[in-house]
DNA sequence: ATGTTC
């Protein structure tokens, strides 16, 4: 693949064949190397080629291959003459992240963790196809849930007003059809809510580390040695059926509007057509999902912690420091060149990263930009970020989403034969609670990159400014 | 990611 150096952390795949715009990748020269051999690299031409994209076809650090659309891609595209596609979005409809912080010290509560990861797990369903037994939405509810998102869990009296004044959109994103979304999606969805799911995510016991920014951090109430924990899971079942549903939809329609697409993987429909409106409202309904999902296990997380901890709410401090979303499409005013221009921004396994005085920014973080939520591999750490000026000029207000597969996992599997990852993890003062032995597996450390190196890229691209490192003591995995 | 090939 043709490559030309822009900066040190910034390359681009000039313009050739059908691409209507380069391709530009996020990343320092080390990492490029398995970029560039990667397949994920051929997807971000494939997308550059679609109808409708503005100024390029971008990938994160974390980039590596999905469906259709690389994971850690963000596209653009004009809502009279660009498209929406499923792929853009990928399978985990709002996969996200939150971040909890506490008024603790991660040393006073030491000899409770192994008690508060078993606790989580005990009220927190985890793995495929994990669901309540007696905690099941009805019709209307789940309706209202897929129109109002994390809203409907805090009126339900599971969180309060600020927690939803520190989620993206607020929790919930308008436009949302519960008719867009099939029976067949609501079904898989209606015990689900309040669920972890498999594979990457994970509910996790951390400590403040690493500060970056003093006064970032302190704006996010966040200091050295405090107790956080995060919670990464995204919508579901519900969501994936979605995906699938629309996928099935999106391929018909590409062809009934003789949209050339260089996979087939890419199908998608015009914004404004009924197929595009169709998607977009049903993949709203999936994000509320997610939204909602992760403010029940808010409030599971909460009760865990008060009980185990003896303590009351003052005494906890448990607040949200924000909730992003990795995987969604949303309509965003942007400038291109000299106009501002209204956009559907697909980001899929990419954050949404802010800058200071954005009008979408939360009034307490006006002053230092959105927080990002950088989850890295169980064993070494995660990262606080926010968004800059120049995220917004560059990438449509976006940066990277985590550490990124460099195993399969089958490959994982492969290395960790004979090998007890629980007890591994134990020696280096981490507590595994997995659904079974294979996640646990699967998610080894090694099969990730580190994601200090991904953030060090988006840092020195100068798409996001560090402000905390985050380690792991305790974890729950699907 | 996913009732991991409805």
């Amino acid at each position: 693949m043709d490559m030309e150096r822009i900066n040190d952390y910034c390359w681009k795949i000039p313009r050739h064949g059908n691409m209507r715009v380069d391709g530009v990748i996020y990343a320092s020269k080390r990492m490029l190397n398995d970029i560039v051999n990667d397949e994920s690299c051929q997807q971000v031409v494939n997308v550059a080629c679609l109808p409708g994209i503005v100024k390029a076809s971008l990938a994160m650090p974390d980039i590596h291959w999905g469906y259709g659309f690389p994971i850690g891609g963000v596209a653009a595209f004009d809502i009279e003459e660009g498209i929406i596609s499923p792929g853009g979005v990928g399978y985990d409809i709002n996969c996200g992240v939150r971040l909890l912080r506490t008024d603790l010290a991660a040393s006073d509560i030491a000899p409770k963790v192994r008690e508060i990861v078993n606790h989580l797990f005990r009220e927190i369903p985890t793995g495929v196809g994990s669901h309540h037994k007696n905690f099941k939405l009805g019709k209307e509810d789940l309706r209202d849930v897929l129109k109002e998102g994390a809203c409907w869990v805090v009126r339900r009296g599971y969180g309060d007003e600020n927690d939803l004044a520190h989620i993206e959109a607020e929790g919930c994103i308008r436009g949302a059809d519960p008719q867009a979304v099939s029976e067949r999606a609501k079904e898989r969805g209606k015990d689900q809510l309040g669920t972890l799911g498999s594979g990457n995510h994970f509910v996790e016991v951390q400590v403040v580390e690493e500060i970056y920014d003093d006064a970032a951090a302190s704006v996010m109430g966040l200091f050295l040695g405090q107790l956080t924990v995060t919670v990464h899971t995204g919508s579901r079942g519900l969501g994936h059926q979605i995906c699938d549903d629309h996928i099935e939809i999106m391929l018909a329609a590409s062809r009934r509007y003789k949209i050339e697409l260089p996979d087939k993987q890419l199908c998608c429909a015009p914004v404004t057509s009924p197929e595009g409106r169709k998607y977009f409202a049903a993949m709203a309904a999936g994000a509320n999902f997610a939204f909602a999902n992760r403010q029940m296990i808010t409030h599971w997380v909460r009760e865990v912690l008060e009980k185990t901890l003896h303590m009351g709410p003052a005494e906890l401090g448990l607040s949200p420091v924000y909730d992003v979303c990795h995987n969604i499409a949303k309509f965003e005013e942007h400038m291109v060149g000299n106009a501002s221009r209204k956009l559907c921004v697909h980001r899929k396994g990419a954050t949404r990263a802010y800058p200071a005085k954005h009008p979408e920014v939360p009034a307490v973080y006006r002053d230092i930009g959105q927080p990002v939520l950088i989850p890295g591999d169980m064993g070494r750490y995660s990262f606080v970020l926010v968004g800059t000026e120049k995220a917004m000029e560059e990438t449509f207000g976006s940066t990277c989403h985590g550490a990124g597969r460099l195993m399969s996992r089958h490959q994982a599997k492969k290395i960790c034969r004979g090998r007890n990852i629980e007890q591994e993890l134990l020696e280096k003062g981490i507590i595994v609670r997995g659904a079974s032995r294979e996640t646990v597996v699967e998610e080894v450390p090694e099969a990730y990159k580190d994601v200090a190196d991904v953030v060090d890229a988006v840092a020195g691209a100068g798409i996001s400014k560090k402000v905390a490192k985050l380690r792991p003591l305790g974890v729950i995995k699907g």
